[in-house]
DNA sequence: AAGAGACCCTGGATGC
DNA sequence: TGCATCCAGGGTCTCT
């Protein structure tokens, strides 16, 4: 499932390949993908659009277009964007074609359809509610510590509200708690100042060997080019349920919060 | 504000 | 081998 890191990699790739790109036409086989505008006006407006930078804001790739216009495509849990030939074999599931001026085109992939596009002019309808960004500058502890002190939920359904920080999903939240030596259950507002400083830390080492390892293929993910990222190997606790713990042997446990598994030591992350 | 549950989807796993 | 059922997971929505 993509989370930051797994985005990021993606928009790395992407970058290379796509900077300068005019789209030339847009093939759409599952219209439900396109969010807004209508798939019909989506079409229309896309054609002759220059792709002039590609970034990413949270789980969101962020086309930025000639014409100040802005795709932006959230892959969810299944979607896949790679640059092809135009006669490069079409896989099963691809549901959008972004055609190019060179003869390549942009294929929209995604086996459980939950993936979407938007193509707006003003990127904060899309964008506007999203949280801090965790790998930026402005984001210290403090700014942790003030966020958190304002909250009581329980800290693994908080990580994954992205209005609280953009980019942390299920793999980066679990890994980041067990890093931090903090119980899933935990009251946002019962942390004491090194545990956030804890947290902060954690948070940001998890994100930042995810994005070195070029993110973590667990399910479906991949690069652009098909391969795999690495951070599956590196994981602490994400889907190691009943296995023992590399800190103390215990086996990690498994529950469910806020409708997500979630995995975690209970000797090295007492409540 | 918090928490639970439904929904969207399909492939893979499990059960019989 | 084959069929039915369950489940994961990001985000959004509804209800309590």
């Amino acid at each position: 499932m993509p989370e930051l890191p797994e985005v990021e990699t993606s928009v790395r790739a992407l970058r290379d390949s796509l900077v300068g790109e005019t789209f030339s036409e847009a093939r759409i086989y599952w219209p439900r993908h396109i969010d807004r505008p209508d798939p019909q006006t989506f079409r229309e407006r896309i054609v002759g659009l220059r792709v002039e930078d590609i970034g990413r804001r949270g789980k969101y790739m962020v086309f930025s277009l000639s014409d100040d216009e802005t795709l932006i495509i959230h892959l969810r849990m299944t979607g896949h964007l790679a640059v092809v030939e135009y006669n490069a074999p079409l896989r099963d599931h691809t549901h959008t074609i972004l055609g190019l001026a060179s003869g390549k085109e942009l294929r929209f992939n995604d086996t459980r359809k939950f993936g979407r596009l938007y193509l707006v002019r003003d990127q904060e309808e899309v964008l506007g509610k999203l949280g801090p960004e965790p790998l930026a500058p402005d984001f210290t502890p403090e700014a942790l510590a003030t966020q958190l002190e304002r909250r009581s939920m329980r800290l693994k359904p908080l990580l994954l509200d992205q209005s609280f920080i953009a980019g942390v999903g299920n793999i980066y939240a679990d890994e980041a708690l067990f890093h931090a030596g903090l119980h899933p259950k935990r009251a946002a507002d019962s942390l004491t100042k090194s545990e956030i400083n804890a947290l902060h830390a954690a948070i940001q080492k998890v994100l930042r060997m995810g994005i070195a390892r070029e993110g973590a293929s667990i399910d479906r993910y991949r690069k652009p080019d098909g391969t795999r990222g690495d951070m599956q190997n590196a994981v602490a606790v994400f889907r190691r349920t009943d296995e023992p713990c590399y800190h103390c042997g215990a086996p990690i446990r498994r529950i469910v919060l806020g409708g997500r598994s979630t995995h975690y030591c209970p000797e090295c992350q007492v409540l």
